[in-house]
RNA sequence: GCGAGAGUGGCGGAACGGCAGACGCGCUAGGUUCAGGACCUAGUGCCCGCAAGGGUGUGGGGGUUCAAAUCCCUUCUCUCGCACCA
């Protein structure tokens, strides 16, 4: 018997597929199709774990649909801009192109090592001019229909990437790829018009059934949709309207003060010529240099400076002081707060920290406490009181009622804000795609036209001194002529965000070649949407977000038939070692590289899907690898030294229900384990199909693997060759089942069997109900709910004869002697519970 | 504070309201082997017991039910997301 010796079956088999070309995709449209996409990687070069759980469970899907029959589509690309390569050509002064080629090279080896079943023929690369440039095509097209614009804005910038940040890409303060603490400046930048689609984005998060709810709550959490009022105050002394947003249109009469950003455009005016002027101006400019984040840290203390100027109520008319406060944020809402201390916790510290009345309008509806009592808020619904003509009315229906009364008097209305901004695109960096516009002297801003595109990106850059945008400092690309008048223009010299690149590339998988559009509408309608997107869940609200809004943006220009992307979402665990997340720091870093060295990447997948559901975080342990790796060789002595059920019938593979094993002349032994093999077939079917629950699937493999041995080692000689048949039908489908998971021993073993074709072109085995009937049962018999003793009885054995041998059970009487029955529960193949006291 | 999810042996994890702990790891004993970290067999939640067996057990407390890890209420702990969002 050969031994099992993965590394150097692996490589083999690899190549046998590759030559065969047996992962090419083409459209069919007399085929169910199966679209299974794992996110695509950025080409640091190195594989790490992560990597491996999400194509182990990608190739998982792609192997076990192609099994049944579905024509799979499983695509594999690069997200090949972004700043590791930059900052690898500042640092080592390589060119970012030949540093992210090579790291494609390299990575894609150790893919190819992990026996992934991917049509490389669609392989994406964003980089790449013929797929950047229809980034650029996508730009005009958003800039055609008013969804790309230029504004200066106060934005995020990490002064560790010298770029800006979309606020999707600060996490607690930080960049969310370097953890620098991130800094507000005034730049003017390109927006993709992303708050156009909220109300999309948000309701159609119903649709995503196959989606995990947290992602959801996640997005929904994102766009933060909030319907309220805008009521429209006047400066007393200025006579400038000053505009608020309230979700508490109800409370207006409450109204005691106002709170202004500090970066509010009307602060300037109300100060101006003031004694307050000086204190308000330093504290602005203060506020100014903190970023937002520590400004709104919960923690932060308010504080609020009177400008001596008041504000007048639209409804009643009343005089309130005007302050500015450090914890009203001009990017939310109007920049500008009404205070009503009564209502509002928040509101309420912050008027007794300065003294400010506190007048109650909403009463509680069975109690009427006088202001002076109250020790905090009262935020709840109730009646309304001294609020004029509104009083007496319930909280709720004064809502719209005032809403409407300040409507009809232009003072105000019905209004949704969001949380959500609109998506910064621009970055200050090189490696990434040119934005497409030219600048003017006098045509202003002029979009490149389409048959212009590429804008290349200039070659043989220096990148190691740069100050701001390495393309601005390259004259070459600077100076062109405008598209217009052909007059002497400059070009934008910042790139496109990388996230634009991923927020389409799974619609290229469908017609990657195209040259003379994005994709053709016919092959996206024909795959698209993504059957089973895998990836992180640290994508939530970003590549998950803008990908839905580019979905839906293409669908209302008509280029796509789907207002979705991604029917299913399946967000993968975290691979943790020792308690911890693998980290160089902690020295606990496990690769696959070193795993396929020593086992092979069929011991490292089946270990991945082994140890733990895919959704859930999955701790590594060496252990459990030898464990599989065990098992593989378990499965592997199986064959040895069986192949003579093999070899005695040539010719005479069985597939599918070709040859049904004979159940005559088969013997208890024989029945039992064509019910486990049936059994395990329709297990392992819908554990992979329908609870996604790998781990389970394993496990009944290891069963099956185990009722083999077992009964292997009964049997003798004669009994074997009996029952050649069912017991080869046995191991061949322990390969069929396995192949998605171990896709190089079931192909090695499966040729070394003699069987014809590959083991992954294969259907995928259906079982026989027939055979999960079993004559005989064990039931359970319980008193009072306790198990007391276990029977054999045939499995069609009526009530009445279960209660009898309930009853007659003689490890169950004494539980039963000298007590009165009261009631007994019959569950038929299971149980019998006697209730007796 | 709001929202989502999760608490089961020594460990990873299984269990349509019906035998808790499948499968694997680890551990124990025995076998096999020149030897082993290979392989085979048996055992392995906890407590009492030589055993047969009994008791107990799914974070805590309550409830529904003949029957609860599973359903309901309550509480604690952990993870994640959001958070002066007006």
């Amino acid at each position: 018997m050969k031994e099992y010796i993965p590394s150097e079956l692996e490589p083999r088999w690899q190549e046998f597929w590759r030559q065969k070309q047996f992962y090419s995709t083409r459209k069919d449209p007399n085929r169910k199709k199966y679209y299974v996409l794992e996110m695509f990687p950025y080409p640091s070069g190195k594989l790490h774990m992560g990597h491996m759980r999400v194509y182990s469970i990608g190739d998982v899907l792609a192997r076990f649909f192609r099994m049944r029959g579905c024509n799979v589509l499983h695509p594999m690309g690069w997200d090949a801009f972004g700043l590791p390569a930059e900052n690898a050509a500042a640092q080592h002064g390589v060119d970012p192109a030949e540093w992210t080629a090579a790291n494609i090279v390299a990575m894609k080896e150790q893919q190819d090592a992990l026996g992934l079943s991917y049509d490389w023929e669609r392989e994406v690369t964003t980089c790449a001019p013929d797929y950047y440039c229809w980034n650029q095509w996508l730009f005009l097209l958003f800039y055609r229909e008013g969804l790309a614009y230029k504004r200066k804005a106060p934005v995020n910038w990490c002064p560790s990437c010298r770029t800006v940040l979309a606020n999707e890409q600060v996490v607690d303060g930080g960049c969310w790829r370097c953890g620098s603490a991130v800094d507000s400046r005034e730049l003017e930048q390109w927006f993709l018009r992303i708050t156009d689609y909220a109300d999309r984005l948000l309701d159609d998060l119903e649709l995503l059934e196959g989606w995990p709810q947290r992602v959801k709550v996640m997005q929904e959490n994102w766009i933060g949709r909030s319907e309220g009022t805008n009521i429209v105050f006047t400066v007393k002394e200025t006579g400038d309207e000053l505009k608020v947003f309230t979700t508490r249109p109800d409370t207006v009469f409450g109204v005691t003060y106002m709170v202004l950003a500090p970066e509010h455009p009307l602060v300037n005016k109300l100060i101006a010529g003031r004694p307050q002027e000086e204190e308000i101006t330093k504290f602005v400019a203060q506020m100014r240099r903190e970023s937002e984040i520590t400004r709104t840290a919960a923690d932060a203390e308010k504080v609020g400076l009177f400008t001596g100027a008041s504000a007048v109520n639209p409804v009643n008319g009343e005089e309130i002081p005007i302050l500015v406060g450090n914890y009203v944020l001009m990017s939310y809402g109007t920049g500008a707060i009404m205070g009503v201390p009564a209502h509002d916790q928040r509101d309420f510290l912050f008027a007794r920290k300065y003294n400010l009345p506190v007048r109650m309008v909403v009463a509680p509806p069975d109690q009427c406490p006088s202001t002076d009592e109250l020790t905090g808020a009262y935020e709840e619904p109730g009646i309304m009181v001294n609020s004029g003509l509104f009083d007496g009315m319930s909280s709720e229906e004064a809502k719209k009622a005032i809403t409407d009364w300040l409507a009809d008097r232009d003072r105000g209305g019905g209004d949704v804000m969001y949380r959500l901004r609109d998506w910064l695109i621009s970055r200050q960096r090189y490696w990434g795609t040119p934005i497409p516009v030219v600048y003017c002297g006098s045509c202003g801003t002029v979009p490149v036209p389409e048959e212009e595109l590429p804008v290349l990106l200039p070659e043989g850059i220096e990148l190691s001194t740069l100050q701001q945008s390495p393309l601005a400092e390259c004259p070459q690309f600077v100076h062109t002529s405008c598209p217009a008048c052909g007059g002497e223009a400059r070009r934008e010299t910042d790139t496109m965000d990388t996230f634009f690149c991923s927020s389409w590339y799974y619609l290229r998988y469908a017609d990657p070649r195209r040259e003379s559009a994005p994709f053709l509408k016919e092959e996206v309608d024909y795959w698209l949407p993504v059957d089973q997107y895998i990836g992180g869940i640290e994508h939530a609200v970003l590549h998950l977000l803008y990908s839905r809004f580019f979905t839906k943006f293409l669908y209302d220009q008509g280029l796509v038939g789907i207002q979705e992307p991604f029917q299913r979402l399946l967000a993968q665990g975290m691979v943790y070692k020792d308690g911890a997340k693998m980290s160089k720091s902690k020295g606990n870093v496990v690769t696959p590289d070193e795993i396929i060295e020593r086992y092979g990447a069929d011991t490292g997948r089946l270990f991945i899907l082994f140890a733990s559901p895919p959704e859930k975080d999955l701790d590594w342990s060496d252990q459990g690898v030898e464990g599989c790796y065990r098992f593989l060789r378990r499965v592997w002595r199986l064959f040895g030294q069986n192949r003579e059920l093999f070899e005695q019938s040539p010719g005479g593979a069985w597939s599918g229900n070709k040859e049904k094993a004979a159940v005559e002349g088969a013997g208890r032994e024989e029945k039992e384990l064509r019910r486990v093999l049936n059994a395990t077939i329709k297990r392992v079917t819908a554990d992979i199909e329908e609870r996604y629950n790998f781990n389970t699937a394993i496990s009944a493999i290891m069963e099956l693997v185990n009722a083999l041995y077992a009964y292997l080692g009964e049997a003798g000689p004669e009994q074997r060759d009996t029952h050649r048949v069912l017991l080869r039908q046995s191991l061949e489908t322990v390969l069929l089942l396995l192949a998605p998971f171990a896709p190089h021993i079931c192909e090695e073993l499966w040729h070394q069997c003699g069987l014809q074709g590959s083991v992954h072109q294969q259907s995928w085995p259906a079982y026989d109900p027939a055979a999960l009937e079993v004559e005989e049962v064990e039931i359970v018999i319980q008193v009072n709910g306790k198990v007391r003793g276990r029977v054999l009885v045939p499995a069609d054995s009526s009530e009445v004869d279960l209660l009898e041998a309930a009853r007659g059970h003689e490890r169950v009487r004494p539980y039963l002697e000298g007590k009165e029955i009261l009631k007994t529960v019959t569950v038929p193949r299971k149980l019998v519970n006697i209730v007796a006291r």
